[in-house]
DNA sequence: GCCGTTTTCGGCCCGACTGTTTTCAGTCG
């Protein structure tokens, strides 16, 4: 439940208005009210631009699902911290009810109906009832609900919330491989959230396909690691991993695999939108098939592409389906031609074992060029960074040496550049001196410390950085850690505006734990004509390989390999780097 | 509560699984 603060967040105030959904739906009120309240919810998530200045502009009811009743909302809580409507609800409707929805099984109209019937609002007295036998006695309940109730308070004792996707993909990975032996199995995919590479999934969607679905869901129920089977049915079955993590598979036959691969990729939202088309062209569209609505005769798809195609659209991107204005853009034809994971040529923030690496320069090169990158720049870390072994600028200075010599040994195969890593000091002062800087080929500029300022000091901070010329990246902006740290508390609509005005370019890191820029900053900043640029981090060469989950978060902002250094050749790289320079 | 090259009022996606029933409501994705 968030706390009522006086400044809102797009993220906060969404919350709120999920939270008022959650209310509204408890209460009984119509659902398409409480559905409005989630959509407008969604779409401040989406945001890329601070609610605040889109309230001061007066442009609220132009984002989509806000209208005239949720942007009176909006000021309100703006402007007083405050909204009477959501205090006025909490007085009819506990606010504690809401938390009972994160109970697997248990929806609205059961948490209403305990509410009313037993006067439960929370979970102790939810688990008494449940423990004591009250529960059996209301109607539609019985013993085995009460049973499924408590399992479900365990799980959630046990569960923390959502996934990084860098734990959840290598786990589903595995789990596809092994559906893939599987006799009878044609085919295995993920779907949903991690098919869409967001970076962190709820559950583990998986699909396969299957003439004969019995056996295959039979092999995944009593696969060795399932700790709890939640459902169990011919087309879909979902369990629960000693791991903790829960998934569920959808098996279909291989002639229906497209439409049941678009159906369990979603978004729900984006498939929303595709069914509305559906319909406007005659069809009522399902994981089965896409069904004429004048003779219930059936138009089935092996393939996504055919089902798009069946709606007059080309293919798209899955890690665009956000509904995000993509199903416009495709009926428009303007769908960008997003990155790809080979359209990488550089790799522009690295360590090695100068600073807090695993490997030589001589090893971190040798294994970018292995992977096809023309150019790699070492950025160890400065000085001031004393956990991670950070370089004086003596130090700095003898690197030079090895570099050179490396490149040197390993010839015109890969261009070596001498960067850093430079910490930006909780004053904003750089850690090397303008004069050292100036001697670098390229220079990141990070945070990693001090990182819960007031927002206004670590902005400022931020935008020293931005501002200092020698800087020519901002190496993952925010500092955030999926899924324990939020990051700094960023004015990002400052930060992008300095970025456009001096140049530089920001940093989508593709570490899984970071992806940093997110999606929607990222979009906000390749709208805005801020270069962006992709790195791995890397600190030993085996890292160069989760660049795939950076060019998905890329790719989830709409980008294109024009819009990323990264993808440039060596000669347009060290143009912009000269450019820089001289413009100093 | 939002929204409109089929509508400013009347719509607002589709099906599987479960537990309670005896034909269905609730939940989920």
């Amino acid at each position: 439940m968030p706390k009522l603060t006086t400044r809102y967040t797009n993220q906060s105030l969404a919350e709120t208005f999920r939270l008022i959904a959650d209310l509204l739906e408890i209460k009984g009120e119509v659902i398409y009210k409480t559905l409005a309240y989630r959509k407008a919810a969604d779409s401040l998530t989406n945001l890329g631009r601070d609610i605040n200045e889109v309230a001061k502009e007066g442009t609220l009811t132009e984002l989509p699902g806000v209208g005239k009743a949720i942007a009176e909302k909006i000021s309100e809580l703006l402007t007083t911290g405050k909204l009477d409507f959501l205090n006025k609800l909490a007085e009819e409707v506990p606010l504690s009810l809401a938390d009972l929805l994160q109970i697997q099984g248990l929806g609205p109209k059961k948490v209403g109906l305990f509410w009313r019937e037993l006067s439960i609002t929370n979970l102790d007295e939810l688990k008494t009832s449940a423990e004591t036998g009250k529960l059996r006695h209301l109607p539609g309940m019985g013993a085995k609900s009460e049973e499924k109730i408590l399992a479900g308070i365990a799980a959630l004792a046990r569960r923390s919330g959502r996934t990084p996707l860098g734990i959840a993909w290598p786990f589903a990975q595995d789990l596809l491989a092994w559906l893939r032996t599987l006799p009878g199995v044609t085919a295995a995919e993920a779907a949903g959230s991690l098919r869409r590479m967001r970076d962190t999934v709820g559950d583990l969607d998986i699909l396969a396909a299957a003439e004969d679905s019995e056996p295959v869901m039979q092999a995944f129920v009593e696969r060795p690691d399932v700790i709890e089977i939640i459902g169990h049915g011919p087309t879909k079955s979902s369990v629960e991993f000693a791991n903790r993590l829960h998934a569920q598979l959808w098996v279909h036959p291989p002639a229906r695999f497209g439409t049941a691969l678009q159906y369990a990729t979603g978004s729900k939202d984006h498939n929303v939108r595709l069914r509305e088309l559906a319909l406007n062209l005659g069809y009522s569209l399902s994981e089965h098939a896409l069904k004429r609505t004048n003779d219930e005769s059936e138009l089935t798809c092996a393939t996504e592409e055919e089902v798009y195609a069946a709606l007059g659209l080309p293919w798209v991107a899955p890690e665009l389906r956000e509904d995000r204005g993509e199903v416009q853009a495709a009926k428009a034809g303007t769908l960008p031609t997003l990155i790809t994971v080979n359209d990488r040529l550089a790799e522009l923030h690295c360590h090695s074992n100068w600073s807090d690496g695993k490997a030589t320069i001589r090893e971190m090169a040798a294994g970018a060029a292995q992977r096809g990158l023309k150019l790699i720049v070492i950025s160890d870390h400065s000085q001031s960074l004393g956990i991670a072994n950070g370089l004086s600028v003596e130090r700095l200075q003898q690197q030079r040496a090895e570099i050179d010599a490396v490149q040197a040994e390993l010839g015109n195969s890969i261009r070596i550049l001498q960067g850093s890593e430079v910490e930006i000091k909780a004053d904003g002062t750089l850690d090397y001196p303008d004069d050292v800087l100036a001697e670098l080929d390229l220079v990141v500029a990070s945070l990693h410390t001090s990182l819960g300022q007031p927002r206004q000091q670590v902005t400022q901070r931020l935008i020293s950085a931005i501002q200092n010329p020698h800087v020519d990246i901002i190496g993952h902006p925010t500092g955030r850690m999926i899924p324990d740290r939020e990051g700094a508390d960023l004015d990002m609509d400052a930060v992008l505006a300095a970025a456009v005005k001096s140049g530089v370019a920001l940093e989508i890191n593709a570490h899984p734990s970071r992806l940093d820029l997110n999606d929607i900053y990222a979009r906000r900043a390749a709208e805005l004509g801020i270069p962006l640029s992709i790195n791995t981090d890397a600190h030993a060469p085996q890292h160069f390989d989760l660049i795939s989950f950076g060019i998905a978060t890329a790719r989830r902002a709409w980008v294109t390999p024009e819009q990323v250094i990264n993808c440039w050749d060596v000669d347009k790289i060290m143009g912009w780097l000269e450019n820089r320079r001289r413009d100093v």
